[in-house]
DNA sequence: ACATAATAGTTCAATCATGAACAATAAACA
DNA sequence: TGTTTATTGTTCATGATTGAACTATTATGT
């Protein structure tokens, strides 16, 4: 029977990934209005962040990065292009794969735009000290592996 | 000028928050598919924990707690109230307000959903020690409390 | 008491992510 | 080669979340 022992609020570990998870909710929350004046979603700074780390990537591949379904990506990128903030263009090879780059405004915004993120991180992990950040870091790199199916 | 040294991912603190972001996406999903078999999303049982810990919460109230907008509430809490597991009453006293308690079938769905959270959770964080996870927990409150505004 | 402001909840249109079904292309293999 | 299978990206219907405008109720201030 379900007396309070068995209550997951009592196993420390649930109760720290609940904070860790409202964490993440807040600060995806921060991000967002962080990034208004640049007119700019997080999803679509996560994709501007990862082309500029791999260029030439596939929108598939992108996906995968972000976790994200391929038809999400479909409907993302058309906004980007628009802007020219991204380029598109059928890989000569294998012409079912679009490569994506960013342009100059896409680089040029997407630096804009990681200043105010990283401004938000350092004010919300300035509490902690390197040491411990990169203890998180490492946990939650295990974390998202050992989530990985 | 943005040289390398200037970039944010030869930023500790960026790096690591950008894995506690993937992780917290990874668990996000995989939440929605361990729910899958009760038929809950991740959004109701984070309704149903809140209010087994707070019965008689009004509508405002529960949605501060999940970072989320009223009207969200509005539309989450006709499905639960259709499946009897929380019972919506207005406030004696105050006519505006509306008082949520889970139902004995909440309470017990509440338990089974959260066997496969519990799970999903030590699963992930099965790699660290309860010391480290009570560290990142503790700076994960200190973050969740550096974004309030 | 009365007017004004604040609060709780709802409605609605807009935006976003998802997954299934599909078209086009390439790979595998007989 | 020719047929089958896999892969890439798109389309579309669905469900989730949001914020602004709205109604009803209570608090405040004169």
């Amino acid at each position: 029977m379900n007396n309070k022992q068995d209550l997951p609020w009592e196993n420390p570990r649930f109760r720290n990934w609940v904070a860790v998870a409202k964490a993440c909710h807040s600060m995806e929350r921060a991000l967002a209005t962080a990034l208004q004046p640049h007119d700019l979603k997080p999803a679509q700074l996560d994709v501007l962040m990862n082309l500029y780390r791999h260029p030439g990537m596939s929108q598939h591949d992108l996906a995968r990065k972000l976790l994200v379904g391929r038809s999400n990506i479909t409907m993302l990128l058309p906004q980007l292009e628009k802007r020219s903030l991204v380029s598109r263009e059928a890989d000569a090879k294998d012409r079912r794969i679009m490569r994506l780059t960013l342009t100059a405004d896409g680089e040029a915004l997407l630096m804009r735009a990681l200043k105010a993120y990283g401004a938000l991180i350092e004010k919300a992990m300035s509490a902690s000290t390197p040491e411990q950040c990169d203890l998180i870091g490492a946990h939650m790199l295990r974390v998202a592996d050992a989530l990985k199916d």
